[in-house]
DNA sequence: GTAGCTGCAAAATTTTTGCAGGCGA
DNA sequence: TCGCCTGCAAAAATTTTGCAGCTAC
């Protein structure tokens, strides 16, 4: 398992100051690539590991990573959660009927980006996308007669 | 100005129950077609025409409405909103930079769908996407040496 | 040394829930 | 009449903020 790129350097190339806290909040999201985690989790890993930190600090951090484009936040299930934005970009699919998590590879994604910008002149942005739907497993059980 | 669709008539084909509340909750919205609201916008506007109604009657409403696949949830700057889903379908980009709202046409989203379909046998549900970037103007200012 | 960051505490916001009575079908 | 829906009220969950002191640089 590849450990989490350093942080600190990053930071520092962007005249941010590296703290303990944002290492270990990053960390927290890195040893859990491709989860979606919420706030609230992310704050029970920390605290797992260090007692002191605060969820106020959690929630600062959380924001500033994502600001950095570090991380990504979306929205499952009426929740807000965050996950590590990887080398290489991904997005993921979640099945509303059994919530599994599939993973959608970039190139679709980046080809409808494409379009938009084309069509739209729009750029989008995200970097990571979580999209809603039905599973194949879930397809078939929604519609047994249409055989 | 097209009027509101009958709510009555389609909830008592699904056998649900057709409530004033729930009329005035959907005519709130449909008055604002193509506008995203805040269940606290939404919840303001109805109180305007109609002083007793519950926020907790709105917040349920919305959710029966949104099940009931009448109106869209989505996440626009950290906030909940909701929107009417018209005849046709349709999303929107909004300009992460100046906040502006483009809609985009069901196209080049529905051949997106089908590509996640075919390759990852995943069918996404999501009637009404709401995607941010930069819109045309401000994809330029951000990036003016780039001619 | 200094500005930025953190912990602490409190508040603000937003959403959810239980329950008794009302109302639509 | 019957059970779904609503208002009321309270609580729960989630997120934000002010401020004083600490710490990275």
């Amino acid at each position: 398992m590849p450990r989490s790129r350093d942080l600190g350097d990053l930071l520092h190339q962007h005249g941010l100051r590296a703290t303990p806290q944002r290492q270990i909040v990053y960390d927290a999201l890195s040893g859990r690539a491709g989860a979606h985690l919420t706030a609230d989790a992310i704050y029970a890993r920390v605290r797992r590991k260090t007692a002191g930190i605060d969820r106020a600090t959690v929630y600062r951090t959380l924001y500033f990573l994502r600001d950095l484009g570090l991380i990504s936040q979306s929205e499952i299930d009426d929740q807000r959660v965050f996950e590590v934005i990887g080398e290489r970009p991904h997005h993921h699919l979640v099945c509303q009927n059994c919530g599994t998590t599939v993973v959608l590879d970039d190139a679709p994604v980046a080809a409808f980006v494409r379009a938009v910008r084309r069509q739209a002149d729009f750029a989008i942005s995200t970097p990571h996308l979580v999209l809603t739907g039905l599973c194949a497993a879930c397809q078939r059980a929604a519609s047994p007669a249409k055989k």
